[in-house]
RNA sequence: GGCCCCAUCGUCUAGUGGUUAGGACAUCGGCCUCUCACGCCGGUAACACGGGUUCGAGUCCCGUUGGGGUCACCA
């Protein structure tokens, strides 16, 4: 069941909702109940169900839990002004109005939960085991806003109450909030959940994964893209990003890469670790890697097909579709595995600077046109007739393979890196590869100082 | 700072009182080889520190240190 806490006006848009039905849809993790899904315990929007929370504040404010507040935001800000000027942290604001009810319920105010001030609440955790916390830290939270709308401690709670909610897996930075909650289960009359909080996603620093400290690491090395879209974008696979996290504070003896139906059945909470772990780009991509070569070919074909697209190549998967399976093995990304089948798709090839500066030497121009002579009439034109006629010529000739192989990649591909010499050839074909060798030989006799 | 959580190779982790402390990524060396990958073989590398408990602690207890989280009319 999916629900969507969206009570924060200006954080919750419908861009913001959008991002996130996107997300888990892409991640393949469905929700059987939810927005645009419907079922029986809706409405699954929190600004929905405003009259629900309502209700149940006013049952806490009758039977004393609960009590409204008509502090203003200036009065709690001065109190607040005055208790940091002593220096001190912590603030807690003491409002006047849980010894009053003297108050004008058509006025401007806030329900606010009165919270025992002695005792302690005690859980035990499905990750972390029995936790005990004092009540003489809480404050009055709010349950609900002076706009009506209810605080997330609140909102949670009464939701999931009244939709059936039995476990909650959260981060480890929502310990802070089983407290109030817990509390508030109590007030309410219901059995509380079970509580598992995991273990936090912490940046290469070592610091909380979050939008502002990842955009500090912009440029870096050491950046991690937060949003699953931009993933997504990227042309991760779904899979490979959900190996990579499971893994993440949680193991199933030596094994390191899953299935997606593997991980649903041997996922098991005794085996959730309690330290936060730090993200590690190169073995994620590692884990990436290994589920996009999972993929069938024809799946890759199809899937890569709008990475070509954004870079303004012709879809037509017939003139690709070849070079996958070599490809494929080069790229961890749909977006590597479309740059390393760019040349194979365009007309003409671009030369990486550094790439035709080392190996398009005008001694290897006579090279490169010899070539052109040499497997002009392989026939048919593939692989393994290609090499067995050029380690002929190679062997009259006295060159090797080295010395001939970097050039031609270069004048084939553009690129020092590719598949297979022979494989590149074969995929190209006759015509385009003798256009390529010869427009690389004039290329090289071009250059000057070699 | 208060409160809460955490602590095994650089990183993710296995380990539930007796192990040559295992695996993966990274790294180093090698194989393959026309480049780069993929793959394969091998190496370097860890129990934060101090006290206990015990015949025996990575494993249990306490403390120290270190790290993280959180202190909103955000979620």
């Amino acid at each position: 069941m999916l629900r969507i806490e969206d009570t924060d006006r200006a954080r919750s848009t419908p861009e913001a909702v959008r991002a996130i039905l996107d997300s888990l849809r892409w991640l393949g993790l469905d929700w059987d109940e939810g927005p645009e899904v419907g079922g029986p315990r809706g409405p699954y929007f929190q600004t929905e169900r405003l009259a629900l929370y309502a209700e149940h504040a006013e049952r806490l404010i009758k039977s004393g839990h609960a009590y409204r507040c008509y502090a203003t935001k200036e009065e709690i800000g001065a109190a607040r002004e005055a208790y940091e000027a002593s220096g001190k942290k912590g603030f807690r604001f003491h409002s006047p109005w849980r010894e009053r009810d003297d108050g004008d319920p058509s006025e401007p105010h806030v329900v606010r939960f009165r919270a025992p001030n002695r005792g302690k609440t005690r859980w035990d955790d499905l990750i972390k085991g029995t936790i005990e916390v004092r009540h003489d830290t809480l404050s009055d939270f709010i349950l609900i806003r002076s706009d009506k709308t209810p605080l997330y401690n609140f909102g949670c709670v009464v939701d999931d109450v009244s939709m059936g909610i039995n476990l909650v897996a959260r981060g480890d930075d929502h310990m802070i909030n089983t407290t109030p909650q817990l509390l508030l289960y109590e007030a309410l009359g219901a059995e509380p959940p079970q509580f598992a909080h995991m273990p936090m996603i912490l940046d290469p620093r070592g610091q909380k994964l979050s939008k502002r400290n990842s955009a500090k690491l912009a440029g870096t090395k050491e950046y991690v893209p937060i949003g699953v879209l931009e993933y997504r974008d990227a042309g991760y696979v779904p899979d490979g990003v959900i190996n990579y996290l499971a893994r993440l504070g949680w193991s199933h003896g030596d094994q390191e890469l899953f299935a997606r139906e593997e991980l649903i059945e041997k996922f098991d909470w005794s085996q959730v670790g309690a330290t936060a772990a730090r993200f590690d780009r190169k073995k994620f991509e590692h884990v990436q890697g290994h589920h996009l070569r999972l993929l069938p070919d024809a799946v890759l074909v199809q899937r890569v097909a709008p990475f070509l697209e954004a870079r303004g190549l012709d879809v037509n998967p017939q003139a690709y579709a070849a070079a996958v399976p070599h490809v494929k093995l080069r790229a961890t990304t749909l977006g590597e595995l479309a740059d390393g089948l760019d040349y194979f798709v365009r007309d003409s090839v671009t030369y990486e600077e550094k790439a035709a500066r080392k190996f398009l030497t005008t001694e290897r121009s006579k090279t490169l046109s010899d070539l052109v002579e040499v497997v002009g009439a392989v026939e048919p034109f593939v692989a393994p007739s290609l090499e067995n006629v050029v380690n002929r010529w190679l062997d009259a000739e006295g060159l090797t393979m080295k010395q001939v192989a970097q050039p031609a990649r270069v004048a084939l591909s553009g690129r020092s890196r590719s598949p297979g010499l022979f494989d590149v050839m074969e995929l190209l074909g006759r015509e385009r590869t003798l256009d390529r060798l010869r427009r690389g030989s004039e290329f090289a006799a071009r250059q000057q100082n070699n």
